[in-house]
DNA sequence: AGAAGGACCAGTGGTCCGTA
DNA sequence: AGAAGGACCAGTGGTCCGTA
């Protein structure tokens, strides 16, 4: 009564199936349908094969996945928004872009980066779907298998080192819109590169985890769209150094404690 | 401010101290440390090196490691209740045990077995704690890590195989003692070895999840003591399968459903 | 130079199967 | 035969570094 239509999911590379779930938005379930439509247009480039004759996946349940099937190693150009050609294609870097902003040129905005967590969010509640059904281990974060999913489902744009660069950016956008949004256009202004965008937001995330007693994991795991991701292994050390200086700092002015800090 | 000393954990293999922590039983959280003077008195075998040459790790913050170190490779004959000798040591079988009852011979009985899995738990609250004073990634789970600390805490006869071979065996116990007790009292008397009153443990536990709504990862994170363990992949696979056949049969009596049984 | 991501690596969950 | 557990293995979390 079930279809096991994705029986290969757990033997990668294994089975050869025909059928390729595109990248689809669950939509309606936020604004990412019509932000993508004004955004992504000229951007999102349909698989292109990873050239390593990786099998492909039946997809799932529900609607709208188109069966086309290229030969591996078709390589063929795409629309990249301008700069046709056979290169290896790589996603636009990111820009700094304010709340709302369209990146120009071979560029992406923010809204977009913040965006690709929104997908990965859907792409794991469907991996969660797919595991209840088939009474599996039921991911609760957003592991390897879901960025495999991702890839099969046609989304090569989403990947794992990329998602993982920009967590506390995106956690910071969660947590604290507000500041989020005045860091991003502080640093467009100022004309800042996204590396240094990417490095101002540890700060204000120290600052709200030093407001709730250090527990960087609960604030996460507070958070229903923050929830699913890994505490980045840079900002809960920087949580813990911090945490450790504030004590030594306290410790040291009231004279109580334990450390042995000069006076 | 804080000591260090257990740095290595996390290089296993790398470094070379000489302090030893002995197991111990964060004494006074539970009824063990009596049971265990009853019961394990004879049997406890302290430390057996696992000749492959393994370092150890200093220990760590509070109370009673003795700081003993034999030579590597000392292999020497130790206690172990009678049978003297200097070849390979295991843990003596289990045997079903009613609740209560030690164990006689070269047996343990199941209260020792469970308590094992008491004493994984205290080991995992040490990680834990270590863990968090460190502001490292706090395991919620008895992960392997648990078990390697385990083991350089000098409780050789913890190891993973067998404490994920019983875990349903301690889920029941945990979720329905007065259950788990019946079982072992009958399979007792009926003479039945260790495996069989293992393989008797699912139905129960299978039955639980039937009145429970067949989440056997909720009933397992619901309770306190059992939360920490991996839900079994046979347990789950069974509430799987009865959970289908149940629907199947409920929907081929009622008539509706989407299944496509033979009437 | 700044940035995207393939691919590697140490340590994981899971359990088989050589051992006693 | 029944059982304990060393040791293996596929796939993980984490991120470096060769690439563009």
């Amino acid at each position: 009564d079930t279809t096991h239509a994705l029986d290969a999911l757990s033997q990668e590379g294994l089975s050869e199936e025909p059928v390729q779930q595109q990248e689809k938005e669950a939509a309606g379930s936020d604004g990412g349908g019509v932000w993508e439509m004004v955004v992504a247009g000229g951007r999102k480039q349909r698989r292109k094969e990873n050239s390593r004759g990786r099998s492909r996946m039946a997809s799932m349940d529900d609607d709208d996945d188109d069966d086309d099937d290229e030969a591996e190693g078709a390589e063929d150009e795409e629309n990249c928004g301008g700069g046709g050609g056979s290169e290896r294609q790589r996603e636009h870097p990111f820009i700094v872009t304010e709340p709302g902003e369209v990146a120009r040129g071979k560029k992406n905005g923010l809204d977009y980066l913040f965006h690709l967590y929104e997908q990965c969010r859907e792409f794991l509640i469907q991996v969660q779907n797919i595991a209840k059904e088939r009474g599996e281990k039921c991911p609760t974060k957003v592991t390897n298998q879901v960025f495999r999913y991702a890839k099969k489902a046609g989304a090569n744009y989403i990947n794992k080192p990329k998602m993982r660069h920009y967590v506390h950016c995106y956690a910071l956008h969660c947590l604290d819109e507000e500041t989020s949004n005045a860091l991003r256009r502080a640093f467009k202004e100022r004309g800042e590169n996204v590396g240094a965008w990417r490095q101002s937001c540890y700060k204000p995330l120290v600052a709200i985890a030093a407001r709730q007693g250090w527990d960087i994991d609960a604030i996460f795991n507070a958070h229903p769209r923050l929830s699913i991701w890994y505490v980045p292994t840079k900002l809960r050390q920087l949580c813990h150094a911090e945490r450790s200086s504030a004590a030594a700092a306290s410790t040291s002015v009231s004279g109580s404690g334990v450390d042995h800090l000069p006076f």
